[in-house]
RNA sequence: GCGGAAUUAGCUCAGCUGGAUAGAGCGUCGGUCUACGAAACCGAAGGUCGCAGGUUCGACUCCUGCAUUCCGCGCCA
C-alpha cells in the first residue's frame, strides 16, 4: 500500500509490468515455455543513446527459449501492450531492450514535486516501524574529535534517510561513564587541581594531558556550577575528594560535547548512560542470565563467556580476578534494555577500530536465549578520518593535545562543509579531510557547488515573483510541454529519480548516495540554466521553466536536508 | 600470525549489489559574461579497475590465492 507513493514516482514499476504482460503474452503463444522466475531488472544507461530505461530480460532468458536474445527481445517488443510511457524502443548490444520515454512522462514530475514540497523523497519503506540509531557515544573525557564528527554526521543523517523513509527513528547516544576511563579523568583533573604537569614524575599513568584537563581543574577548584543535559552540579573544590571530581568532571565534557554537537546541528532523543546499567541492576542480572543458560565457565579466577561458540576466535573474560566486569559486559546489558524497549531494528554507527566489539556483543546477546536474531544490531562502521592542511597532515589540537577536534573543524571551514565532507564517502573508506578544499569558494568545492545551484534558483524565483506575481510557477504546470529541450528533460528525469536515490540510501545505509547525486542534480541544473534564458523566453515557455526550476530548487533544498547542510536562497 | 576494511585517471573519490565504449570533481590545456548570480558553462587530453587464476551470454563488481596500506586482536574502554 505505502510502497504505492514510491512507486508512482518511478517508471520502472510500469515498465515492469508492461514487460511482464509482454512475457506472459509469448507463453500464451507458446514461444516461452514459463515466466522468468527472477524478477525483472531495469536500469538507467549511462549513455543517453541508449534510451532512458533497458532491460537485459532477453539475454537472461534466451538460453532456456533456445531463441538467440536479440530474436526473443524482438519478440518481447512487438508483444508489448500499447501504452503512454513509452515512445519507442530499440534492440541494441547482445539483447539488450532500450526503452525512450515520452517526454510528457518526463516533466510530468514537476507537478509531484510542486505539489510535495519537503515530503517529496518521501518513501513509505518503514511503515512506521521503530528504528533506533546510536551514533558517537564517545566517552565523557575529552572534546570530541573528527572521527566522532564522521560518526556524527553518518549517523545523523542515517537517522534523516529512515525518517524520510517511514521509519520512526529514535537518536540515542551512550555514555559510558562509568568504567576505568573516568577514573584516569577524576585523577588527570586531581593531579591538575594539585598544580602537577604531565612531565612530572607522579602524574597518573594514562593519564589525560591536554589543556582541556586544566579547564576542568581551574573551573572545580573556584567552584563553578555546570549544567549538563540532564543534571546541574557545582563544584565542592574539594580536590582530595575524587567522586566529587569526577562527576564534576564528566558533567564538564559532556556540555563541551553537547555545545559540539549543537554547533554540528546533531541532536538526541535519548543520553543513555552505563552507570544506569549498574544502579539499576541490569548488570548483574545480565550476568547471572549468562550464567544460568550454560554459556559461562570460571577459570584462573575469572568469570568467562565462551563466545568462541558464537564465533569468536577466543573466549573472553566477563569478570576479572579482582571483581569488575569488562567493558563488554555492561555493553551486552545495554543492547539487551534496547530489545526490551522494543526495538526490533538497531542500527549502531561507530568507528571501525570497535570492530572487534560486534561479535562480542552479539555473542553475549545470543547466549542471554531472549529470542534476538543472530544479525543484531546492524551496524556501519566508518574508517578513520585524517585532516589535511597546506599539503600536510594535521594532528594537533590545542585544545585536546594529541587529536584535531570537531570543534576545530568547525571553526575553521563551518558547519555546513564539515558535515558534507565527513558524509559525502563511503563509511568504508578512510576519509582525508582536506581543509583548503572545504574552504575554497568556488567550483573546487562541492559544498558550495550544490548550495550555489540552489541560490541561483532562489535568485531567479525571486526576480520572478517580483516582476510576474506568484502564481507563474503553478500555471506553469500547464506548459510542461513547452519543455522540449534536452537539458531541460535531462534535468527533470534526474529531479524525478531523487525518490528511488532515497530508498537506495536509505536501505543501504549509505548517505553518501544522497550527496553524489546532489552533485549531478546541481550539475544538471547549471547546465540548464546556462544553455536557456529563463524570463525572456516566451511567456508559456517561461512559466514552463519557472516551475522546473522550483523544482529543482526543491530537489536539492530535500537532498541538502537529508545531509544535515543548510540551503541557503543566497551566498 | 588471526580478523576486518581498502587498492579505479597526476590528486580526491563514485560506480546504482553481474550489464553495453569504466564515470565525476580538482589539477592541466583551450574556449564562453552589453541578457535571469561567471561561486557558473562548453570542449580536449588523461585508465592493464593492485597481480594471477576461476565462475558465465557478460566481471571494477562474485569465488580462490598473492601483494601492499590502514584498523583491531588486554582480566583497557
Amino acid at each position: 500500500m505505502a510502497r504505492r507513493t514510491f512507486d508512482r514516482m518511478t517508471m520502472k514499476p510500469e515498465l515492469a509490468a508492461l514487460i511482464s504482460s509482454a512475457l506472459e503474452q509469448l507463453v500464451l503463444q507458446g514461444t516461452l515455455a514459463d515466466m522468468p522466475d527472477a524478477p525483472l531488472q531495469i536500469d538507467h544507461p549511462k549513455d543517453p543513446a541508449h534510451g532512458d530505461l533497458s532491460c537485459n530480460v532477453a539475454m537472461v532468458i534466451a538460453k532456456r527459449a533456445g531463441l538467440s536474445p536479440r530474436d526473443l527481445a524482438q519478440q518481447v517488443i512487438a508483444a508489448l501492450p500499447s501504452n503512454n510511457l513509452v515512445a519507442r524502443s530499440d534492440i541494441a548490444g547482445p539483447g539488450f531492450i532500450n526503452f525512450f520515454i515520452n517526454s510528457e512522462r518526463h516533466t510530468e514530475v514537476i507537478s509531484t514535486i510542486l505539489s510535495a514540497l519537503s515530503t517529496f523523497g518521501h518513501v513509505d519503506i518503514g511503515q512506521g516501524r521503530k528504528v533506533q540509531v546510536e551514533f558517537v557515544s564517545a566517552n565523557p573525557t575529552g572534546p570530541l574529535h573528527v572521527g566522532h564528527g564522521r560518526g556524527a554526521a553518518i549517523g545523523d543523517s542515517l537517522g534523516r534517510l529512515l525518517e524520510a523513509t517511514g521509519w520512526a527513528v529514535q537518536r540515542e547516544f551512550y555514555y559510558n561513564d562509568a568504567g576505568q576511563q573516568i577514573q584516569n579523568l577524576a585523577l588527570s583533573v586531581q593531579a591538575r587541581a594539585m598544580g602537577k604537569c604531565p612531565e612530572d614524575a607522579d602524574w597518573p599513568d594514562d593519564g589525560y594531558q591536554g589543556s582541556y584537563i586544566e579547564d576542568v581543574a581551574k573551573a572545580f577548584t573556584s567552584q563553578e556550577t555546570v549544567q549538563a543535559a540532564d543534571r546541574e552540579i557545582t563544584a565542592s573544590g574539594d580536590i582530595t575528594d575524587l567522586n566529587a571530581i569526577k562527576d564534576f568532571a564528566v558533567a564538564c565534557l559532556r556540555r563541551e560535547q553537547d555545545q559540539d554537537l549543537r554547533a554540528f546541528a546533531v541532536s538526541f532523543d535519548e543520553y543513555f548512560l552505563e552507570s544506569s546499567l549498574y544502579d539499576s541492576g541490569a548488570v548483574d542480572e545480565t550476568v547471572s542470565k549468562l550464567v544460568q543458560s550454560g554459556h559461562t565457565f570460571e577459570e584462573e579466577n575469572a568469570l568467562w563467556l565462551r563466545t568462541s561458540s558464537f564465533g569468536d576466535d577466543k573466549d573472553r573474560v566477563m569478570r576479572k580476578s579482582e571483581g569488575g566486569y569488562t567493558y563488554f559486559v555492561p555493553d551486552v546489558a545495554y543492547h539487551l534494555n534496547k530489545w526490551q524497549r522494543g526495538f526490533k531494528r538497531v542500527i549502531n554507527e561507530q568507528g571501525a577500530d570497535h570492530h572487534s566489539t560486534i561479535t562480542r556483543v552479539r555473542a553475549g546477546l545470543q547466549g542471554l536465549d531472549a529470542g534476538i536474531p543472530e544479525g543484531w544490531p546492524e551496524y556501519v562502521l566508518h574508517q578513520m578520518v585524517t585532516v589535511m592542511r597546506d599539503g600536510a597532515e594535521v594532528k594537533l589540537s590545542k585544545r585536546a593535545g594529541s587529536y584535531v577536534t570537531l570543534k576545530d573543524l568547525i571553526d575553521w571551514v563551518g558547519c555546513d562543509a564539515t558535515r558534507y565532507f565527513l558524509v559525502a564517502r563511503s563509511p568504508t573508506s578512510q576519509l582525508t579531510f582536506d581543509i583548503d578544499l572545504a574552504l575554497a569558494r568556488s567550483n573546487e568545492n562541492p559544498v558550495y557547488y550544490i548550495q550555489y545551484a540552489h541560490a541561483r534558483a532562489a535568485s531567479i524565483r525571486r526576480k520572478a515573483s517580483a516582476a510576474l506575481g506568484d502564481d507563474a510557477e503553478t500555471a506553469g504546470l500547464d506548459h510542461l510541454k513547452c519543455l522540449i529541450e534536452p537539458e531541460a528533460l535531462t534535468l527533470a528525469i534526474t529531479l524525478g529519480r531523487f525518490p528511488e536515490v532515497v530508498a537506495t540510501a536509505a536501505e543501504r545505509l549509505e548517505p553518501h548516495d544522497v550527496a553524489n547525486y546532489l552533485r549531478q542534480a546541481a550539475s544538471d541544473f547549471h547546465t540548464f540554466y546556462n544553455a536557456h534564458h529563463i524570463l525572456e523566453a516566451q511567456p508559456a515557455v517561461m512559466k514552463a521553466r519557472l516551475a522546473l526550476v522550483a523544482a529543482s530548487q526543491q530537489v536539492i533544498a530535500n537532498g541538502l536536508n537529508l545531509l544535515g547542510v543548510s540551503a541557503p536562497e543566497s551566498m
